[in-house]
DNA sequence: TTTTGAGTTGTTCGA
DNA sequence: GTCGAACAACTCAAA
């Protein structure tokens, strides 16, 4: 039984179950050092967001609490990744590091420096892959190519299957002496003044165990449903796993193995697929959170208007399905689906502001943000992405808001201002009447404001806009 | 190599 | 009110 200890570095794999990287480390037989490092270099400019920094420090914490419960406990550290765990082994002579893998630019490139700068000290180095269903790197077109649609990549899964079965939780933890690392709360990842995630606490559970509850729960409450209900805004007919999924609180195979226990969802599980597309769009194209993966987009006439963005950023854009949809990310750090589509349309669409603009402010703001999905989504619906939705796919918020919100749910939960108008009215205030607006104690332009942009006149500008990329690609030499 | 069918989530207009 | 067509052209994946 070897003495030299083994480090476990968690990274984006914040679970004990299903983990091969700690898995690995146990059937070592080496003492272990559970490491988690806090490295807001190497990622650049996509360093953890604000809205996430509140998920890390809840879900470090639930990971630390169930390692104490096992015997052992998590080191903290702070700085470069590439040079924390070269001096960790240096402090503790460990013979061996275990980790799982991450797909973002800036993790692939550290990680494959990392690797030989550690062997060439003698130790064993070993990652996994725990993070998607199949290495992506293994999934190719006939031709060799990665793949660029969603359809024939999903299939291809599907035809593939998942072989591996789900690992279990190791009973106990054998903690390797004593290492010095930093506490929690020096960190300093949860909002202060203003506390502005008060209404997360509520809304979330972050960690394993609360990851296990929103998947058991999903199943047995949700998933017969999800076809259905997926899209009505007002009601939770959605699984809410992303932000469990981005940490790794609970891992795809799980999700893959208790679904088709369940009884199946296709549906269900082909989301899942488009999470696995995004990481395996990321892994090949790895500009794809900075550069427009169709090129012809790079001479799109995007429009330069802070106030539009931040009128956006704030849920004022006078209309209630779009505003509903950004006052919920304010207050919860999640965003249903379907109003992600709306209000991404909207600031694309009938402003046309860079979908880079959007992407930066979800980054900040959602606890599920996540690089390969956050890029990919923004990318497909500018249409500059994989796979990308059609230019006259422009989303009526009034239309859409009709018809996912047909009661006005949602929109009354985000905006009470408007609660009192009929359902007839609450996705147009503009069309209600003098008197209709007195009785529901409105006033457009004081308790809500009224509409940036008129729908037509927008569609018209987006409609030529794109219209003009098209042209200017014809008169390419 | 060439060909063929397909490609997440929509809206509007006119019959 | 319902329904089908138009809204472009391009690129991808596989036969």
């Amino acid at each position: 039984m070897p003495d030299a200890p083994a480090i476990v570095w968690f990274r984006q794999d914040l679970r004990l179950a299903d983990n091969p990287a700690l898995d690995a480390a146990c059937k070592s037989q080496r003492p272990l050092i559970l490491l988690y490092v806090l490295d807001d270099e190497t990622p650049g400019r996509w360093r953890t967001g604000a809205a996430s920094r509140w998920w890390l420090h809840r879900s470090i914490e639930a990971l630390a609490e169930t390692i104490a419960k096992r015997g052992a406990s998590l080191t903290l550290r702070r700085g470069r990744a590439d040079q924390q765990i070269p001096l960790l082994v240096e402090q503790t002579g460990a013979g061996a590091v275990y980790w799982n893998r991450q797909y973002e630019p800036y993790a692939v490139d550290r990680d494959r420096l990392l690797k030989p700068i550690l062997r060439a000290k003698g130790v064993v180095v070993e990652s996994f892959n725990a993070a998607l269903l199949h290495e992506p790197v293994t999934l190719r077109t006939k031709s060799g190519e990665p793949y660029r649609v969603f359809s024939p990549f999903w299939r291809a899964i599907l035809a593939r299957g998942v072989a591996r079965a789900p690992l279990p939780t190791p009973k106990a933890l054998r903690q390797w002496g004593g290492v010095e690392g930093n506490a929690l709360r020096d960190w300093n990842l949860l909002p202060a003044s203003p506390n502005w995630a008060a209404e997360f606490e509520s809304e979330w559970a972050p960690g394993e165990a609360g990851a296990s509850a929103a998947l058991q729960r999903f199943l047995s409450e949700k998933l017969a449903g999800y076809f259905e209900g997926r899209d009505q805004l007002g009601q939770r007919a959605t699984s809410r796993l992303s932000p469990h999924l981005h940490f790794g609180e609970v891992s795809p195979v799980q999700i893959w193995r208790a679904v088709n226990e369940a009884g199946g969802g296709d549906k269900f599980l082909s989301e899942i697929g488009w999470r696995e597309f995004s990481s395996h769009l990321l892994l090949h194209f790895p500009t794809l959170p900075e550069k427009n993966l169709r090129p012809a987009f790079d001479a799109f006439p995007w429009r330069h208007d802070p106030g539009a963005l931040a009128a956006w950023q704030r849920g004022v854009t006078g209309y209630p399905v779009v505003d509903a949809a950004m006052r919920e990310l304010w207050a919860t750090g999640y965003m249903h689906n379907r109003a992600r589509m709306i209000a991404a349309s909207f600031l694309l669409k009938h402003l046309l502001i860079d979908w880079r603009h959007g992407q930066d402010w979800f980054w900040d703001t959602l606890v599920d943000a996540d690089l390969a999905n956050n890029s990919a989504s923004w990318q497909w619906v500018a249409g500059s992405g994989a796979d990308a939705a059609p230019y006259f796919r422009i989303f009526n918020p009034v239309t859409q808001g009709q018809r996912y919100d047909a009661d006005g749910a949602y929109v009354r939960r985000w905006l009470p201002e408007l609660a009192a108008l009929p359902n007839a009215l609450i996705h147009a205030p503009w069309e209600a009447s003098a008197a209709q607006l007195a009785t529901a104690g409105v006033e457009l332009g004081r308790d809500y404001p009224h509409r940036i942009v008129e729908h037509a006149e927008a569609r018209a500008r987006a409609l030529a806009a794109f219209k003009g990329l098209s042209s200017m690609r014809k008169s390419e030499p």
